[in-house]
DNA sequence: ATATTATTTTAGACAAATCTAAAAATAAAA
DNA sequence: TTTTATTTTTAGATTTGTCTAAAATAATAT
């Protein structure tokens, strides 16, 4: 069952995200932006990850996932995700330092070790940075949010999730307090920049768009 | 800090227990046996280990570990041991079948995740065969136990431990219910061929000598 | 449409860990 | 002390994933 490498694995997962942010089909140097390597060794991966059957793939014109590799992917996914709550939840890690580990953990377990940690965990919906985890079978719950820098002035929303993963972005997030969970109120918007003053608890902050962008949200009250 | 690759921590580990049951210095064949692979691929691996003051090594003399090679060991046995605790007691697997699952955590987990793994178990000082945990800075607890195979008639003993780790033998104990905590009287010992007959709770088991040697013990109330 | 630029692929090399087969060194036996 | 047997090491290949530099293809601009 568990027949691939974990390189494999680890472009099959870039793929598949970048699947989700891309019209048409995955070209070869987003790929390797995305894996912080060359044209070249994209270009030897996906001959293999073609033979396998796990992308479609043809030459100059990009890459498909096929169904088999979105199932590879998403189980992936999976068990990064439920070592997330795990990190979180019982180790008591920060949620903003738990996805290099995270990264690690996943490809070593088991399918019957994480189905023993996600009962453990009692069957967590989604991540500590929001994202759904999916189930054995690959299916997830798709969250419908919204970001924040589409919110209205007045408005109150509750942080769902993050539409940007890098630890420097959570980090700065985490210097505010503001993480899933927590709840803001739009307190201002800034005409020139669309920078937004926001209210969390009395404290007023101001985030640039490029920040509000990245925040996932829902109005208050609809969870 | 973690500058070794997977590889030549398991090369590590290997020497490391086959020096604990080796007088001298360990030789080149037992490692290949211990790591199922050839003398040749041992020889390179260490060079490579020697290269690093892993190891003391001389041509065709054999391989001591040196202090820092223990030190790394140590720290990934102490890692082994740590996940073996956590997949037995929180994820509730047999003790017969955590060995591989963590085989492969050791090398994944940060030392500061193990840290708080440990914190999280309570500071077990033993793994689910009866193992000592090193702790930080590799220190272990000396288990001063004995063999079954050198009890007497009559006698009560608590098995603490095994001297075999092996799938099969795990498992054979696992059918008569045998498994460190475990309490065990001496019924009989057979003349013949040192096999003995040993009573728990009522049940009564006949165990050879090849078994009851790999059984260990302390003294029933002795611990 | 042709020239220029950008992207993608191939060709050839490299490092890690492994293997088989042959050579060298050590240990055991005659 | 030779001879024989065993163990260990070297030599040369292989596999996986990577790289650089050059060639091929596609996209853009004039």
């Amino acid at each position: 069952m568990q027949q691939h490498t974990e390189t494999e694995e680890n472009y099959l997962k870039a793929i598949y995200h970048l699947s989700n942010v891309t019209i048409s089909s995955v070209n070869t140097s987003s790929i390797a932006t995305s894996m912080s390597t060359t044209s070249a060794s994209v270009t030897d991966m996906l001959k293999k990850l073609a033979e396998k059957e796990l992308i479609n793939y043809e030459k100059y014109k990009g890459v498909k996932i096929t169904r088999k590799g979105e199932k590879v992917a998403l189980n992936i996914i999976r068990k990064h995700r439920l070592w997330e709550v795990f990190l979180t939840k019982v180790l008591k890690f920060e949620w903003d330092e738990v996805h290099t580990m995270a990264e690690e953990l996943e490809h070593v377990s088991s399918d019957e070790l994480i189905k023993r940690l996600e009962a453990y965990l009692d069957f967590p919906k989604f991540d500590p940075h929001g994202d759904p985890i999916p189930d054995q079978s690959g299916k997830l719950e798709l969250n419908d949010q919204m970001s924040l820098s589409s919110g209205e002035t007045g408005a109150k929303y509750t942080i769902t999730g993050v539409g940007e993963h890098s630890s420097a972005f959570l980090k700065h997030l985490a210097k505010y307090g503001l993480k899933p969970g927590i709840t803001v109120s739009i307190a201002e918007i800034m005409e020139f920049d669309k920078s937004m003053l926001v209210k969390v608890n009395k404290e007023k902050f101001h985030l640039s768009l490029e920040v509000s962008k990245n925040i996932l949200v829902k109005k208050y009250g609809a969870i």
